[in-house]
DNA sequence: CCTATACATTAGTATTCACTAATATATTAG
DNA sequence: CTAATATATTAGTGAATACTAATGTATAGG
């Protein structure tokens, strides 16, 4: 069961531009080993796996262990206290958040 | 002219959670000085001054001298970074954009 | 004027944190 | 069985940073 994270983590978590880059990644692809996110992360491998530890721990992505490798892949409900977060303010940026929903007709029409 | 902040300076700033904190205030208030954003914060002044400094810095508010106050206000361009990384990945959380897009039609219908 | 008030800035400090190097654990290949 | 591979973990280090205390600057009020 992946328990929810506070705001406050998911925000901590994201804010390190390595990390969030290593976050990106596995967004972007379906699944993804440690070798391949280590390779072009410019930093070790051990760094790689303790990023992925914290975004694990801050429920923005789950590992499937198969054999020697770790397959990670983005887990949606992650950035769910994000969203929420500024939804929480959406009145406030009412502008912003009417160009976000022409976005959306276009991706769900 | 405000000066278009990176997401990683956005991110940055909105991680600690005295700092945001300091920042919703503000968002909910229309106009606030720093005495009032100091009282109940928890920290001194000084620590809330230098919050104000990297919020401006960030683009996330603006502040209007008057005598020997300071009003500060949030700036609706400032989230423009955080909403763009979100949409960026938009497709890859479909169902929660949704339920954004509904709050959004009840806000403006 | 002179004092109080509002805010910003500086210097110093303690803590957090991102990283590397080294090592541990487990699995696959030969 | 042994070597190589994949990943995690630990310890140590340097840098970033959030904070306080002290001070500076400007304005308002008596």
């Amino acid at each position: 069961m992946i328990q929810a994270a506070p705001i406050d983590t998911v925000m901590r978590t994201l804010a390190d531009p390595t990390r969030r880059a290593v976050f990106e990644r596995i967004v972007r692809s379906d699944e993804i080993t440690v070798v391949e996110l280590t390779r072009g992360s410019g930093v070790t491998q051990s760094a790689v796996s303790q990023h992925l530890r914290s975004l694990k721990q801050a429920g923005l992505i789950v590992d499937r262990a198969q054999g020697r490798n770790v397959f990670y892949s983005a887990e949606p409900k992650g950035l769910a206290p994000l969203f929420d977060w500024m939804s929480h303010y959406a009145v406030f940026w009412r502008d912003r958040f009417a160009g976000l929903e022409t976005l959306l007709k276009e991706i769900d029409p």
